[in-house]
Formats: C-alpha cells, structure tokens, sequence
DNA sequence: CTTGACTCCGTACATGACTACGGAAGTAAT
DNA sequence: ATTACTTCCGTAGTCATGTACGGAGTCAAG
C-alpha cells in the first residue's frame, strides 16, 4: 500500500472525471475541489476519491444547479453541524422537489406527444408548455 | 372584441411574465418569441397567449435545458411533421427521464439526510455525491 | 399641448462558467 | 543529457444569458 490513493497527476485525474485540466483548476480556484499539496520542488498528486465529485458537479449542472448551489450541496455531503444542515437541506430538498414535478409534466407530455405520433400518422403539436404550467 | 388578444404593451407583458422588457427583446432576437407587428408610427402590442411561453422559457432553465435546447422544445409545442417531431421528442424523452432519476436519487438522500438529522442530533454527513452515480 | 412615463433600437457592459495561452519548471523515455 | 510531453500559474479570451444606457419617438393624463 505505497501510493494508491493520492496517485493521479491533474491529467489523468482530469481525464478519470471526463473534464478537461483547466476545468479541474477552475474548480479548485472555486472552492469546489481541495488542491492537493504541492510536495517541494515536484507536482501535485491526485485522489481517485475525488473523481467522483467532479462527476456529481457536472450531473448536478444538468439538474438547473448553478456551482455556488453545487457547492451548498458538497457542504452537506462534507458534514457539517446538523443545525447548519437542517434549514440548508430543507431548501434544497424543496428545490429538488419542484423540478422532480417539473420534469414528470414535461415527461408526460413528451411521452404523449410520441404515442400521438406513432398511432395517427400526420401533424400533431404538443402541449407541452402547458406541461409546466400552475404550480 | 375589439381588442381583446394583442392588447398589452412590452412593459404589461414582460410583467405578466415575471421578466425584464430587456428579456423578452432579447428573447425575441434569439427567436424564442414571436415579435409581433409594428403599426407604422406605434407601439407594439403583445398577446397574453405568450405569457405562458415565456414563462415555460423560464421554468425549462431552472431544470437545466439550455435557450438552444428550450427552442428545441418549443419547436415541438409549435408542431412540426410527425417524422421531425418523432426522433427529437425521444431524445428529449431520454435526457428527461436521466434527470429524473438522478433528481431522484438526490431527493431520497436528502431526505434520509433531514431524516438522520431529526433524530440523532449531533454530526451528520450525506452521501448525496453517491446518489448521482452509475448510470 | 405639455409633461412624465413608456417604447424602440442599437450598442455596451456584466456575470457565470469555462477555455486558451505562454513561459518556466518538472517528468519520462531513449 | 536530450527531447517531448506535462504541470504550474497567472492572465486573457470566449460563449451564453442576460442588463444597462441613451437618444429619439409615442402615449395618455391633466
């Protein structure tokens, strides 16, 4: 067990979390990714552990989260005192809840709109503003 | 019925839409929203019916989808051919239904999160960088 | 028919999230 | 040791998505 797990150079860790070496820098300046310690006169190495967190910012940045929300969430995940924990979750988990309901009206209307298309052939349209509409 | 659908002027619409006037000319240059008729030596009059686009705009972004994919969307909404609309609609179908698990996933950890920190006070961590993982 | 608010339009500025560049220093293969 | 990549780090540029500004034209209340 000599160096298994701080054993990446920023290139290949860059690679591990399909981002680019620039990205992984960026996030770092950003708060959202520790930088490793620069050992005297080499370079920096880097945890496979961490991969994984890149990859949940980009999956997070899918969702409709900006990198200052991300971060909010990699509090929670990095444990903090459950007081600080509990408003913070409950906003986010209201958040979270709203574009799951978002997102079933816009899946039941795309949903919709293919079965009209397959069954009769010709022009159909798709109500699918009306999918997001009301609360 | 004299009035009664193209009524409001940009300042009224863009308030019934909850953005800036700014927006919806900007919205309009990006081709998101129809620009309507200018009398000669008037004003411009906006129907309410596009409230709702507007708003629909406003809502796809918070649950990730870019303007370019949003006019995607819209496009489906406008009613194209069966053969165009077909393959678009399951390519969105797909990327809906992947951030609808995800945003699953994340809602169930933050809500063991709430849960653990209900009841045992004291520090807690959540593992919600793991509920985006795998496919 | 004036006054204050609003519209029009073009252009400039701002912010978030990267992406590229360049020169010095480190590293790995031959 | 030389050569060819990488890393490091700071700074600058880019793209998407708005926001702000300014001057001329339009509207509507008094």
């Amino acid at each position: 067990m000599e160096n298994n797990l701080e054993n990446l150079t920023i290139g290949a860790f860059a690679k591990a979390a399909e981002v680019s070496v620039e990205t992984i820098r960026f996030y770092q300046r950003k708060g959202l990714l520790p930088e490793p310690n620069k050992p005297y006169g080499s370079i920096r190495r880097y945890s496979r552990v961490n991969v994984q967190r890149v990859r949940f910012v980009k999956s997070a940045q899918r969702l409709g989260f900006s990198l200052n929300e991300i971060s909010e969430l990699l509090r929670l995940e990095d444990g903090i005192h459950c007081n600080e924990v509990s408003y913070l979750t409950e906003i986010k988990l209201k958040d979270v809840r709203k574009k799951l309901k978002d997102l079933t009206r816009m899946e039941a209307a795309l949903s919709a709109l293919l079965r009209a298309c397959h069954t009769r052939k010709g022009n159909v349209s798709c109500p699918i503003i009306a999918s997001l509409q009301a609360d």
